[in-house]
DNA sequence: CGCATGATGGACTCCGAGGTCCAACTCCAC
DNA sequence: GTGGAGTTGGACCTCGGAGTCCATCATGCG
């Protein structure tokens, strides 16, 4: 993530370097903290301690807390955004698929389940309380979707997946499976249940591929 | 439910009517706001008077707020078991699937979307800070998956399932589905994405149907 | 009827979390 | 080097939410 990124937000005023290094532990430690522990049960002063600041650099930087919790959830948009992009922008070919989703599966069994999905997490507790927190989930995962189902629509242009398939519908179905995979995988604190649900998705995927026998010569 | 069920936790002392209509008020009450608000985001004082009653008939009936949670978790989890019992238990035909996920995304449509699923809400929230919450969300899942592979199994018995269909994954598939749809329709605010996740789930659960033309008559 | 136990109202305490404030310090421009 | 903007430390304030307490009322049982 880019230090502009990070800085964007409470514009208009001169920034020195080191207020943006500030800046960004801050936002750092209130992502590794609000993961684990949520959102709402986060202090800042869990967040002050972990990121070596002082009550007065919390509010320099941010308004308030819901400002603070609004920046994370744009700063974790754009660490997954920037995440997916390097592993989907080149999707072509079902076996890309594959790696995706094992990439995806190990990163979590690492963790035996727990803590999920960065956005999938807030979003439950942040969706029925701030509005525009919410506004900017959905938007991040409309994002993602289209990185998914852009990658199928190359695979659907270059014959590998019938015409008949919906690449938007089919990157919902896989993003839902993803999610409620990482929930149950959460509950279970085992990430066997997400890896059938995205196994469960990449079939249905795979049920819109053309036969290779049928398939255009490249 | 129950009053047996309402009642159960805080034993061993004898309980009046009264006292458990209290009981029952105070957990309905936190039901309905916790749904809508999320559980921290919902304090006792709200509960207090939602429920038209006291603090020391809150502290009368439950150890702590932390108590409170669990017994929720536990009330819920009864209530969806019921409810999807009535819904699951004759399940014998593909359409008996259709229309118990119609009437899913009917009840979600009703809110937009929002709240979603009374466990899936209270799993991202409790799982990483209360190991009992969430061992007792996790058996409920369970306990639901096992509504639906029970209904599975059924078919596959009476031949409308192919031998090589899986209940018990194809159960955890439906699942995941179910609550990855609601986490999405919750950010989005719109029953939508739900649709696509459930007829995603259908249509792989389909897939394994025998073709009518080879079902055994009966 | 009367006592024991359960149920209730509501004032009260305590503490922690969010938020304020200001003096001091750093850094750069001129 | 001096002024001003940006930055920092940390004491302090405030408020609201969790949890306590006790006097009072209800209820069931002998």
């Amino acid at each position: 993530m880019s230090d502009e990124q990070l800085a964007a937000p409470t514009n208009r005023r001169r920034i020195s370097q080191r207020g943006i290094a500030t800046r960004k532990r801050i936002l750092e430690a209130a992502n590794r903290l609000m993961l684990v522990r949520g959102v709402n049960a986060t202090t800042l002063d869990d967040i002050r301690e972990a990121s070596q600041t002082s009550k007065s650099q919390l509010y320099h930087h941010f308004a308030d807390k819901q400002e603070l919790v609004r920046a994370l959830v744009k700063h974790r948009g754009a660490l997954v955004l920037q995440r997916e992009r390097a592993g989907l922008e080149r999707l072509r070919s079902f076996s890309g698929l594959v790696r995706w989703r094992n990439a995806l599966v190990q990163a979590n069994s690492l963790n035996n389940g727990k803590y999920g999905c960065g956005l999938g997490s807030m979003t439950l507790e942040l969706s029925d309380q701030d509005e525009q927190a919410r506004s900017s989930l959905s938007e991040t995962f409309a994002a993602w979707e289209k990185l998914i189902s852009d990658g199928l629509h190359r695979m659907r242009d270059s014959g590998l997946l019938r015409q008949d398939a919906d690449p938007e519908k089919l990157a919902t179905g896989l993003m839902a499976a993803l999610q409620g995979g990482y929930l149950l995988a959460n509950a279970a604190h085992d990430v066997a249940p997400m890896e059938v649900a995205l196994d469960m998705a990449l079939e249905h995927i795979r049920s819109f591929l053309v036969p290779p026998s049928e398939e255009p010569t490249r």
